[in-house]
DNA sequence: CTGAAAGCGCTTACAG
DNA sequence: CTGAAAGCGCTTACAG
């Protein structure tokens, strides 16, 4: 023990607290002072101070700090599915308004499904908050979030009563506007919607829609003209072929829940000889990237991704900040953007 | 200070380890063992604490146990960018084995640029490891990777002596069969590559694949055959647009260093009426799903985006848990994968 | 198998 | 403006 020992490396071997402010010559009080309330500590002590940490190289414990602040300024993003266009624009919305705002992001595909892994639920309550995007109408998993200890946004569901801010997507005047579309030059009995598996909830909406635009030129649409199975081109094409053996995909004009569902139906409707738009027309969902890659170019509905993603960041550090303000509910609006695949006057 | 008062709920308002404790009759450190190391607790006394951490939904406070342990189970990613196909698949391979093997993704498209955003490095302390993917060889990054006081894995980058966990892909392999392939029907001379800028590390990688082969089937490229600014669709388009022009968009062979300049291409040749593969033959790379979208559809070259990874994941962890193992350095395969767009022979 | 105690590296009233 | 001290909620030798 003798007094000229500097501890810069105490017996854990890191820089701590301790040591920077033994090189100073200060409390340890005042150091953190200087991290964090730097307009109570004197000028010169903050410059010796700020001196030794960059000497140093200090850098403070997160997760003692983290102890004492109850903050970590890391957001949890739980979603169905990471992959696909949707998914893919929405982490880059979250990251780049997380990023603006300090704050950073565990990706996790499935950690609000307690059961799934291991090490689940293990990182979240790590996090200042949860954002989580829900796409079934199950009930369980919103009931879930809301019993969360942790602030949470919702995005994709909404109800009435929920004690949860939300973030859900108008899709019916957007999906409303693409149909009448449809409608305008082909016959409500020859339209026909292709879209995801019935617990899907955008989906549902979107044929919600569907039918309800059907109903108003006067025609109940058969279950003929509803099929639903998945948001995939595969599923797209799968349909088409079938439409194609029974000798259907002909002069008709189709609403598909997404883009992927309509390429696959446009590829096959194209590998068989069927043209786009004069015999099927075809209007998408999502207005993805890819809809300008298709040939002829995908009409669709737009989703306000970067908008949904912008939002759930702000408005989940609205809730961490002040947690016992009103939860809010936002709704986005959908925009149906016409391209060449449902342009062409279809003619009897 | 009545003594059946209890302590439930701490002066936090947390349910904490101690509440466990009091209600299960044990110490503190008991509980801990009950959850750590279980089989140095007795069974009945074992039951008891399970009972009343159930009956507490008592979950242990990670930033407690991190100051301990010094571990989170987290580990950072950082990316150059999100978007795109690549990274979306990237992304979900990593989240998979991740999640597979208890761990958790914190997501930044460019943690490891200390000056970009006011958070940064601030999360960074929480992770128990660093996964960082390098596209350019400015050699600024690298060293800033091997500094780190984290344990560190890099995707896309290599040299000799690097003291650093690597995994990269032999871009050349897959490049000259794809090269290979279109010089066997068409001239060098009329072979073209189309690539992102100087800086990328792929993007050069491939470039001097192509030239290798040219040189070895007799011919030297020229900078006409040459051509470099981004990994874009736009750019792809752009190019195209400029050899139409000038009239040379046709009885040519492109390779272009991605899919989706690939893609701009293609669209540019066929909205100005050049056919592929008759008189545009074109070979894109990282064979992703947009490849089977295109009509005709794309021949690219495989990256294995899957094998990265989950290869990252089990590296990074490797390294967390074995910091003093040498580091190893993995070399994944790329392989030629032809489809129609550069399928059918061409003729003078 | 169990408990008392020390301590991880910080923040924050509380005095001065 | 500054420091001594208490304490955040855990884990882990150390005794017993």
């Amino acid at each position: 023990m003798r007094a000229e020992e500097s501890s810069e490396n105490n017996r854990t071997g890191t820089v701590s607290i301790r040591s920077v402010a033994e090189r100073a010559g200060v409390s340890i009080a005042t150091v953190s002072r200087v991290l964090n309330t730097p307009n109570k500590v004197s000028k010169g002590t903050a410059e010796r101070v700020r001196q030794a940490i960059e000497e140093l190289e200090y850098r403070p414990n997160l997760f003692a700090k983290g102890l004492l602040t109850k903050r970590s300024r890391v957001i949890g993003v739980s979603l169905p599915d990471i992959h696909g266009e949707f998914y893919s624009e929405l982490m880059c919305a979250l990251d780049e308004r997380a990023c603006e705002l300090g704050y950073h992001l565990l990706v996790s595909s499935n950690a609000h499904r307690v059961e799934s892994s291991p090490g689940n639920g293990f990182a979240l309550d790590l996090v200042d908050g949860l954002i989580v995007m829900l796409t079934e109408r199950t009930g369980v998993d919103i009931e879930g979030v809301s019993q969360l200890s942790h602030p949470a946004v919702v995005i994709g569901f909404d109800e009435p009563g929920l004690d949860v801010e939300t973030i859900v997507v108008d899709n019916q005047t957007g999906a409303r506007k693409a149909v009448e579309h449809l409608l305008s030059q082909t016959p409500a009995e020859r339209c026909y919607f292709v879209g995801a598996h019935r617990g899907n909830i955008d989906s549902g909406e979107r044929l919600e829609a569907f039918c309800e635009v059907l109903r108003k030129h006067g025609h109940e649409p058969t279950g003929q003209q509803i099929a639903r199975k998945e948001f995939s081109f595969d599923w797209g094409w799968e349909w088409a072929e079938t439409m194609l053996d029974e000798g259907l995909l002909e002069n008709i004009a189709v609403f598909a829940a997404n883009d992927e569902i309509a390429i696959g139906i446009a590829n096959a409707a194209r590998d068989r000889g069927v043209e786009i738009p004069s015999s099927l027309r075809i209007v998408g969902f999502d207005d993805s990237q890819l809809c300008s890659l298709l040939r002829p170019k995908l009409s669709s509905v737009r989703m306000p991704v970067r908008e949904i993603g912008h939002a759930a960041i702000e408005a989940i550090i609205r809730r961490i900040e002040e947690p016992n303000s009103a939860p809010r509910h936002a709704r986005l609006a959908t925009t149906f953007v016409q391209r060449e695949s449902s342009g062409i006057t279809w003619t009897l």
